[in-house]
DNA sequence: CGCAGTTTTGTCATTATTGTCGAAACAGAT
DNA sequence: ATCTGTTTCGACAATAATGACAAAACTGCG
């Protein structure tokens, strides 16, 4: 959909747009910014910066895969036998950010995207989340996919079901009135506590 | 964002356009119907046009709201002190829908979205069916949300759960190759059980 | 190097979407 | 019916986004 970067030369260009972009937007703000504009910093036409982003905030996401991609490894790298909970706290709790980077993209996306844009990424995100912690599970299973639809199930909802703690987790946290890192940590803690304990009866006792 | 719709005069414009926009799309398909067209077929501006609804896409999920509201009602007329999944159960597998409509409609959907747009709506139903299933299980602690953090954090992650379950199956049926309703109601049916046996002694055991 | 095939850009044209501002339609009170 | 404040609509202009096709840059190969 709008994503060449195969070669090089697309890569170079992609940067350029990136960087050009995230000039502009910091100095006079992402609506004030036309896609011309950037397109021009970055020496490319109008057509070619929308054969690299779908869209102009689109490129208020740019660096959201290499996250996802950051938390996939993780998961992956755990060894197969640790219960799935604890590998999920220990990625979520390893996951390392850029403090500065992030705050700054963040008020961008506040200054130019609305709430419901927001929360749309952040069912984005979770929906990846959950995805990657199902694959991390169906690794114990059957590596293929080709698992009979009984674990299939079990497999999905379970990743569903972590994915939901996790969330949740946060969800509760944004709208309560204690903002502290500390506090969200905990109800994490909390939240994944609890999905465990009711993993030793449910369907998917075994992970 | 796109709905003034407060007034009889807007409702009916609202119509108008969405009659429009149907015997169009039905017609000569969505992505050769203009913006401009249907606003011209239901006799109003192009603007008006965008008043009504966020896109021509947008038209595409006219209905939904109508479902969501049906489902709400249905879990609140549920009595109180029916188990969550319970009240679920029955409200899921009495839900009302047109197949003629349904079906039409996802095929023009089918059409003119891509994937990742169908499963972002998606996506979007599952968030409203957990809010939905919270609110539900809200009533039974603090009508009005002022309850302890922990319980706040119980019921956002318990309703979550539930939607997993709904939707894991959801899931797990589309890709596998048994696509007959009674399956999908088996594979409901089995995943809202395993996680009814995880309440049983998980955080919220108390739903 | 020079050629044939592939990828990436540019240009042009068309449609989609949004901001602004003033006119028309509407609801309620006099 | 007339006045008045509000909602909805139209007209116009400026961006945003996409389709179609040709030119330019890049690739591997002889």
């Amino acid at each position: 959909m709008a994503k060449p970067a195969q070669t090089a030369r697309s890569e170079r260009t992609r940067e350029a747009l990136r960087r050009a972009a995230l000039v502009r937007f910091l100095a006079q703000g992402v609506e004030n910014t036309s896609a011309e504009q950037i397109a021009a910093d970055a020496g490319v036409s109008l057509r070619t910066f929308y054969r690299h982003f779908a869209s102009k905030h689109d490129l208020l996401f740019a660096d959201y895969d290499a996250g996802l991609h950051w938390f996939r490894s993780a998961l992956a790298a755990r060894p197969d036998d640790e219960p799935i909970i604890g590998s999920v706290r220990a990625a979520i709790f390893a996951f390392p950010y850029d403090v500065e980077a992030v705050t700054q993209i963040a008020a961008l996306r506040a200054e130019a995207l609305d709430p419901s844009q927001i929360v749309q990424h952040i069912r984005q995100v979770e929906s990846d989340f959950a995805e990657a912690v199902a694959e991390r599970l169906a690794r114990l299973t059957a590596p293929d996919g080709g698992a009979p639809i009984g674990e299939r199930l079990a497999v999905t909802v379970t990743a569903r079901c972590v994915a939901a703690a996790v969330f949740g987790a946060m969800e509760v946290w944004m709208l309560g009135e204690e903002r502290s890192l500390a506090e969200l940590a905990q109800l994490c803690h909390s939240a994944l506590s609890s999905i465990e304990a009711g993993m030793v009866d449910g369907m998917f006792r075994h992970y």
